[in-house]
RNA sequence: CGGGGCGUGGCUCAGCCUGGUAGAGCACCUGGUUCGGGACCAGGGGGUCGGAGGUUCAAAUCCUCUCGCCCCGACCA
């Protein structure tokens, strides 16, 4: 199940080098081959701060895309978009003291402007609850001020020990939403209306399958009260948390002093929610669709989604496929992002090869033949189908194609999936699962207890992911007094 | 933060053990021939060997410290 094909090889029949040169093959080595992605396709590339990357043309365009399809989804649920401090005093951090816990060991601290040192220092965000909390509580007096809807796009810091590219930098850019409402049960309808909002981003812009569900004690978010989690698995087998959406009670008015008057007149603390995805959803993307070849990118978001290859040989042919270019450009019209790679230093091929690394879902081929037969080779990235399309089907065929690639590659990654989530009875089964295989998700009837969750993950490094809320393909696992909890290695 | 590994032209690396004129392939530049799955020929440019200190007549090479990156674990979007 996990023998990878082997990329860079030889042909059985030529003999001959056949495709990306110089890239780790998948399975010999995962993590080198995801850092070679990421760099050789110009998605982002190390800078000189420790633990920070910059992130490049294209990886920026591709996280712009993600920017506004989500954006618009967040804006289509009643949020409205604002900006607070990147610095945060440390006294509004120390309020709520899970909040401190959790985020002290990786803040990183102003403590002089100018040339002064500064009287109280300030903490570069790791997250913004506390900042947020400070001005709600300026902002909210009355149930009629009453949800408050709010989402930042910012960067973020945290000071980690150990950085991957787009997995886990010590800067990042997400966008956190900080929401305030007067019921708990308002709050709560908010706290997973987001986590819907982002399942269906993630599986229906990004094609990365899912599982949604709730978060165990034991890995909920610092001063939450629940945390609410969309897990994607990776195609080393490993699970990696794509999304959460927080549920954070009243613990943060009640510091923060974020009271209301109700209808009565009564003063009430409000309740709260915070939801974020980050930059790490580039990686998502990387690990959830790469193969041999490299990159493969979801048309949704990808930052060119047609790449044309020009081919001539003679100036005639030259001269007779540029005036063809022109026309499929028209053919094609303004709703698909293309980009015509017409540099003469690099021959056909080698173009082929390098948009397939960098993952661009469809490669149009225009010759010569083509002119002479008013149509254009397309070749699919995600099934490598070659098929030659008539010019004047292309303004339909195109879109058809892109949004066929589009699903395809999601019910790749879902099969991939499901193939790899199992499903056990016992404690003992999980653990020897991830004993024995170290991959995907395991499904297991849990009692509730933390000694079950921590004996798994000291015995072979397991943790759990979520108790995920469909239970459709895990029926057969409901017990009395028992939650359904999916295990896995995870990033 | 523990254990292991690696820092030498843009990239991948050799040279280090055994100190003595910095190398190769790819990439890049110029000219020409090419172009339907990573073309070829000729010519050319580019590196104070991660950084600091030390040993030595002499350091990429030996010693000490330091920074960064990678892998495996413990913590996190």
């Amino acid at each position: 199940m996990w023998a990878f094909h082997r990329g860079a090889s030889v042909s059985e029949n030529t003999g001959k080098k056949q495709f990306v040169e110089d890239l780790t093959d998948q399975g010999d080595d995962f993590s080198r081959w995801y850092n070679e992605v990421v760099r050789k396709a110009q998605l982002a590339d190390y800078s000189p701060v420790r633990g920070s990357m910059v992130i490049r043309p294209y990886g920026y365009g591709l996280w712009e895309n993600m920017q506004q399809l989500l954006d618009r989804r967040i804006k289509a649920t009643g949020h409205e978009n604002a900006y607070f401090p990147l610095l945060i005093p440390e006294s509004l951090l120390q309020l709520e003291a899970d909040h401190v816990e959790g985020f002290a060991p990786e803040c990183a601290w102003v403590t002089e402007g100018g040339r002064e040192k500064l009287e109280e220092r300030y903490a570069i965000r790791p997250t913004s609850e506390a900042i947020i909390g400070h001005m709600y509580s300026k902002w909210i007096e009355s149930y009629r001020d009453l949800p408050v809807l709010i989402n930042q796009w910012a960067n973020v810091m945290r000071w980690e020990k150990v950085t991957r590219l787009f997995l886990r930098t010590a800067e990042f850019l997400w966008q956190e939403g900080h929401t305030a409402h007067a019921t708990e049960q308002e709050c709560l309808e908010e706290v997973l209306r987001m986590l819907e909002v982002y399942r269906d981003f993630v599986e229906t812009e990004l094609a990365i399958p899912v599982y949604a569900g709730k978060k165990s004690d034991a890995e909920r978010f610092a001063g939450a009260q629940d945390t609410y989690t969309i897990e994607a698995l990776m195609k080393d087998g490993k699970a990696l948390q794509a999304g959460t959406s927080h549920h954070l009670g009243q613990h943060f008015a009640k510091v923060f002093d974020i009271t209301y008057q109700d209808e009565a007149g009564k003063r009430q603390h409000v309740w709260q929610t915070s939801w974020g995805v980050s930059t790490r959803l580039v990686g998502a993307i990387v690990m959830t669709h790469g193969d041999e070849r490299g990159l493969r990118l979801p048309p949704n978001v990808a930052p060119v989604q047609v790449v044309i290859v020009p081919i001539w040989r003679k100036e005639e042919d030259k001269a007779a496929v540029s005036e063809f270019l022109v026309k499929v450009k028209e053919a094609i019209g303004p709703n698909v992002r293309i980009k015509v790679d017409d540099r003469d230093q690099y021959s056909p091929g080698w173009k082929y090869n390098e948009y397939e690394m960098r993952g661009v879902p469809i490669r149009l081929e225009v010759g010569p033949k083509d002119v002479a037969s008013a149509a254009v080779m397309t070749v699919r990235r995600d099934t490598r189908a070659k098929e030659s399309v008539p010019l004047a089907e292309l303004g339909t065929r195109l879109p058809a194609m892109l949004a066929d690639v589009q699903k395809t590659m999601f019910e790749q990654a879902k099969a991939f999936r499901d193939e790899n989530t199992v499903l056990v009875t016992t404690k003992e089964e999980v653990i020897a699962h991830f004993a024995a295989e170290k991959r995907g998700f395991v499904a297991v009837p849990w009692d509730g207890t933390a000694a079950f969750e921590t004996e798994i993950k000291e015995k072979c490094g397991a943790t759990m992911r979520c108790m995920p809320h469909d239970l459709s393909r895990f029926g057969s696992l409901e017990r009395p007094g028992h939650r359904v909890a999916l295990f896995a290695r995870a990033y």
